[in-house]
RNA sequence: CGGGGUGUGGCGCAGUUGGCUAGCGCGCUACGUUCGGGACGUAGAGGUCGCGAGUUCGAGUCUCGCCACCCCGACCA
């Protein structure tokens, strides 16, 4: 299959490319823009979904559902947030198709033309503000903590399978609040549920912390992100948690009654993460084999392949090889055994190096004899004979291994990566030289990164909740400064 | 929406100054030999050359128009 594609050196988004369509995660559609998500890339983002979901539950949310649709009024409600998304909408405007009546197939019919028109969701903040108004009245109904799993539609003009589509998959939780205080409490705790997900799932490394004015969420009082480095030293939005304050209560109207018998705004949270996520953990961890995945993640965890040359061989082998499936999914890890005869093993061990499968056994006659089993992680791509027993323990360790291998490996990039930047000339020379993250004074204005963005496109990716109070001078302006922002090139 | 590029079996491509039956590699099907890192042989199947006009005795090839996709920019998770 996927011999020839690209090194990640002499064409990385070629690389990407490639790599997520030969892997079989997804494809370009019919639909420009739109992306069909093929059964072993859906796999991974169940696998996301399993494991946030759970987070979720477990920090009080439940899951409901809003509709696609959302009547164009509701979008003028929030001044900021019209504005933020106006530009990339999609617009429902009538209702019904007719024939052609030359006889030139179907048509609109302009006569089932809407009253109004529905914009599909770019975000669910307005229907589901609207609908809380009715569902919040007194302060025993707060907080009211729901999450929903949902496709979301963003008119882009340029898009990468998963990185951006016009059409995504995300979760967008959406709390409601009787204080200021628990509003951001709760949008901190999303954070690090985003955080423990990206570091302990993904094996991500990623940053926390503020986004500046200028990137803020469309509504927001204050967005914080977690921000990752992919390998070609681009920075990647992995997640948002947004403070809205009042503003879509207001927007809505939605008042409860405090204990003391006033009548008060509702304080609102918002947070997602999307099927950008896969984008984000194929270039954190990929290489130029092909797709590594961390085992946590990975729809199949272990590969058995067979080595034979006689019928009578592969029975032998068969047995074991049962043996050892049987116990590895009792420990709950998912494997494959694969004793197709039409390919050979040679194909076979390329077929799920590419594919990203963390760890592949190989049986053959010589194993049966001596008791073992050849064991390749795809991490390191090292091979090693195991004694076979005990060798479901064994396999567990090595896939726990693996997982921490990758984040370790994916930390080490980052912090060889980031550069402490103190003037502007050397700012210029990493962005264009090096990459990476930046880490370096910036005067607090969004003029001055409006500039920083024009000169040399690098944004401010995060603003960190750890950096500490130092003062210096802006990068730019000079202008005097109490702490680090990170700047890069982003996704 | 600007700038560049590409459309030829499932995939990747070749096809000369217009010329006869449109080729090659991979993949696919059948049979046989193979099997510890992408095996080989033999025989097959598969194409209105992106669409529409035009020029010509003759168009994959020339002209005009359209469409689609990709890459680079402006917008963004």
């Amino acid at each position: 299959m996927a011999k020839d594609f690209p090194s990640r050196a002499e064409n990385y988004a070629q690389w990407y490319n490639d790599l997520v369509i030969k892997a079989d995660l997804a494809e370009n559609s019919a639909v420009r823009g739109c992306m069909v998500i093929k059964p072993y890339g859906y796999a991974i983002w169940e696998k996301m979904q399993a494991a946030l979901d759970d987070m979720f539950k477990k920090t009080g949310h439940v899951n409901a559902y809003f509709p696609l649709f959302i009547p164009k009024s509701f979008f003028s409600r929030e001044a900021s947030h019209v504005e933020g998304f106006a530009k990339e909408c999609a617009v429902v405007t009538h209702y019904r198709l007719k024939n052609d009546p030359e006889g030139k197939g179907i048509v609109v019919d302009e006569e089932a033309k809407l009253e109004e028109e529905l914009i599909i969701r770019p975000t669910s903040e307005t229907i589901i503000w609207d609908t809380y108004r009715n569902w919040i009245q007194s302060y025993r109904d707060l907080p009211l903590l729901i999450n929903q799993w949902a496709n979301v539609v963003r008119w882009e003009m340029r898009t990468r399978l998963f990185l951006r589509t016009a059409e995504f998959l995300w979760q967008e939780g959406h709390t409601a609040h009787a204080t200021k205080e628990e509003a951001i409490e709760e949008t901190e705790r999303m954070l690090d549920v985003y955080s423990d997900f990206a570091e302990n799932w993904m094996a991500l490394p990623v940053l926390k912390g503020f986004k500046s004015p200028n990137e803020r969420f469309a509504g927001a009082l204050e967005t914080y992100c977690i921000e990752a480095l992919m390998q070609d030293g681009k920075a990647l939005q992995a997640g948002t948690s947004h403070f809205l304050g009042q503003n879509f209560a207001k927007a809505f109207d939605v008042k409860f009654l405090n204990q003391s018998n006033q009548l008060e705004y509702v304080w609102a949270t918002s947070w997602g993460v999307s099927t950008r996520l896969i984008g984000g953990l194929i270039m954190a961890h990929s290489d130029d084999n092909g797709l590594v995945l961390p085992p946590k993640l990975a729809p199949l965890q272990v590969v058995i392949v067979p080595i034979y040359k006689l019928p009578e061989q592969l029975a032998a082998i068969t047995e074991k090889a049962v043996q050892i499936k049987n116990a590895l999914e009792e420990k709950g890890i998912s494997v494959k055994y694969d004793d197709r005869d039409t390919f050979k093993p040679g194909w076979k061990f390329n077929e799920y190096e590419f594919k990203g499968v963390p760890v592949r056994l190989a049986i053959g006659p010589r194993d049966l004899e001596n008791g073992t089993v050849e064991v390749a992680r795809r991490d390191t791509l090292e091979k090693a004979v195991f004694q076979i027993t005990d060798i479901e323990n064994k396999v567990i360790n090595l896939l726990d291994k693996i997982q921490k291998n990758l984040f370790q490996k994916a930390y080490a990039f980052r912090e060889n990566n980031t550069h402490q930047v103190d003037s502007w000339e050397e700012f210029c020379d990493v962005i264009e030289n090096k990459a990476g993250f930046i880490s370096a004074h910036w005067d607090g204005t969004p003029e001055t990164e409006q500039k920083i963005k024009e000169e040399t496109k690098a944004t401010i990716r995060v603003i960190p909740l750890d950096a500490k109070t130092e003062h210096g001078k802006c990068v730019y302006s000079g202008k005097p400064s109490t702490k680090r922002v990170i700047f890069a090139r982003a996704y």
